[in-house]
RNA sequence: GCCUCGGUAGCUUAGUUGGUAGAGCACUACAUUGGUAAUGUAGAGGUCGUGGGUUCAACCCCCAUCCGAGGCUCCA
């Protein structure tokens, strides 16, 4: 009978805390619950758990595994269940809150609170670890003291687990960060952590993709604006962001007057709206911008590209009437999967509605959730729902990518706003000749230019598609009788467009491919005599496939076709 | 911000009862002119994250601080 690996994970979790506890008798229990790809339990001590301790701990717990301990459930009343934990006030403070009846789980001396299911015996465990160790809130609070929290993970087979255990090996081979250095791509500096530095191949790609973002987004009808950094205070306080999140914004002054660095482009896109006065056949208004935005995060939180604090989202406004709101989301649903596909990235949806804190009439709600429904449905589009989880301002459809790794990554958002129209009181001129209020839609696709390139950077390994590869071809010349013809190919290149460099140095050509190979360029060139005498070249792929007598002609026919398809 | 761990050359790193640093890659020079994942030799490169303290003496011990990693929380 093959039980599910939760339950499994669970109990693991549980001869976890079993070994703490009989190693270390003063820590104190919090929860212990499987997750994802594991499992893990939080103590309350006041030091944290050293190196050396988790190993004698994962000892120790592969020593009650193998002991074959019966895990057995027990129903108790609540007063007994007061008596059981006297000495676990966190429990307590579980039990308080527990409706119905009450049950513990027990394996030898160690007993705890926990509505189960367990595994029959802890030798049904048959392959556990301990991975790492971490502080986390008691129930995830900041204003709550803080536990040290013990991660691991369990499986049913020893091989299963292996295959986890290199899969994380896989995931750090692939890190963003550690690839962006090898490919000298970006950078970050104590002179301004979490403002990330791009180099001159970074630039490449970041340039690539805002060139095929303004491309698609031309062809898709938006009109592209540009707005200020730094806007004034009373631009903020109009907008509510002085208010709601100055935490993380950053501030100036100028000529005296207080000055606030956008978080956020809306404020500034709509003054371009209201600039002009707008007729009902100018809806759909979209207004494009990659806007650069400031945001002071936590330093803890700040990881590569993935959390910064300065970034670019590909933003836009779709000022549009209510009755166009659901053919508006259809063609920006349409445009996230066509630029999705382009990156091979597949995503999931989600559609999150009116929260109990919420601004605008029932029927405002009414109207903008069931076009955002409308047009998935229409789409015939698989969604999962989350009632109540929208912003204040308007419900929405989120993107969510998956990237190598199997992570989930929050990129695209549609996001309906009645809040805004209002507050910068928006409006256009309908067909009776009155005044009337669009509605206004925010979206960002690629979500923050700078952690859609660290997750391309994962989900490609470092091995870019030619179209986005900051060197597409590298020339290696046998010896230096034959450097001049490489030079000649190389010009030809370059007249092409083709991204190419020359690896001239005195080296071998067991070198040269070598760091090629490492730098992940598309396509190597040697050239030898043969090459120069046939007019031909020997072009090999950074997988290593080798072919020989290739014209010039051909090979930059291909390489454009290549560049061209974005594969 | 909080918890745990870390910071030695551009990169990866060695360095224990405290006696002022060693390697590989990269870089430079010279030799070598070679055919698809590392040619050889030599050279240069370090105020051991920063600032204090203890000591005759600190990469090492103590304090503070900055930065990074993994989490918590947050989020594009």
């Amino acid at each position: 009978m093959k039980k599910d690996l939760d339950t499994l994970r669970h109990s693991a979790s549980h001869v976890l805390a079993q070994a703490v506890q009989e190693l270390f008798p003063k820590v104190k229990l919090g929860i212990g619950p499987s997750i994802e790809n594991g499992f893990y339990y939080d103590f309350d001590k006041k030091e944290g758990f050293t190196p050396e301790d988790l190993k004698s701990i994962e000892a120790k717990c592969k020593e009650l595994i193998k002991k074959d301990i019966k895990i057995v459930k027990k129903e108790v009343s609540r007063a007994e269940a007061k008596k059981i934990l006297k000495n676990e006030p966190l429990k307590l403070e579980l039990l308080e809150d527990l409706k119905g009846e009450i049950t513990f789980y027990e394996q030898e001396k160690f007993i705890d609170l926990c509505a189960g299911p367990h595994v029959e015996s802890t030798k049904e465990i048959k392959a556990f670890k301990i991975l790492s160790t971490a502080g986390a809130y008691w129930k995830g609070d900041s204003n709550n003291e803080m536990l040290q929290r013990i991660y691991g993970t369990a499986f049913y087979d020893k091989k299963e687990m292996r295959k986890y255990l290199f899969m994380l090996e896989e995931a750090k081979k692939r890190d963003h960060k550690k690839i962006g250095e090898k490919l000298n791509l970006f950078s970050f500096h104590e002179e301004g952590p979490g403002f990330p530095f791009f180099h001159p191949n970074g630039m490449v790609i970041y340039n690539a993709l805002t060139d095929y973002w303004k491309e698609v987004h031309k062809k898709h009808d938006y009109k592209e604006i540009k707005t200020p950094i730094i806007l004034n205070k009373e631009l903020w306080l109009k907008s509510g962001h002085w208010d709601n999140y100055k935490e993380n914004m950053y501030f100036t002054k100028i000529d005296k007057k207080d000055y606030a660095v956008k978080p956020m482009n809306c404020p500034g896109g709509i003054l371009v709206y209201k600039d002009r006065l707008h007729s009902y056949r100018d809806l759909p208004l979209k207004l494009a911008e990659l806007g650069l935005v400031h945001r002071h995060e936590l330093s803890g939180v700040l990881n590569g590209l993935f959390r910064v604090r300065n970034f670019t989202q590909d933003d836009a406004h779709v000022y549009c009437t209510e009755k166009q709101l659901e053919e508006e989301i259809i063609k920006i649903i349409n445009l996230a999967d066509e630029i999705y596909k382009t990156f091979g990235l597949t995503y999931e949806l989600e559609l999150s509605t009116k929260p109990e804190k919420s601004i605008g009439t029932q029927e405002m709600w009414n109207s903008a959730e069931n076009s955002l429904k409308n047009a998935l449905e229409t789409l015939k589009l698989k969604y999962q729902l989350n009632e109540g989880d929208g912003a204040f301002y308007g419900p929405k459809i989120d993107f969510h990518i998956k990237d190598s790794i199997g992570r989930s990554w929050q990129c695209g958002t549609i996001q309906v706003d009645f809040s805004m129209p209002e507050k910068f009181d928006l409006e256009y001129t309908g067909e009776d000749n009155k005044k009337h209020r669009p509605v206004m839609v925010h979206r960002a696709l690629l979500g923050s230019l700078e952690r859609f390139f660290g997750i391309l950077i994962e989900h490609y390994a470092g091995k870019f598609p030619l179209w986005l590869s900051p060197v597409q071809v590298k020339i290696m010349n046998v010896n230096d009788e034959v450097l001049d013809y490489s030079n000649k190919i190389k010009e030809e290149l370059e007249k092409n467009d083709i991204r190419v460099e020359i690896d001239d140095r005195n080296e071998s050509i067991s070198k040269k491919v070598r760091d090629a190979q490492n730098q992940k360029i598309n396509y190597m060139i040697t050239i030898g005599e043969k090459e120069v005498e046939a007019k031909k070249l020997a072009i090999r792929t950074r997988d290593g496939k080798i072919e020989f007598g290739v014209s010039i002609d051909k090979f930059v026919k291909d390489l454009k076709k290549e560049i061209e398809e974005k594969k």
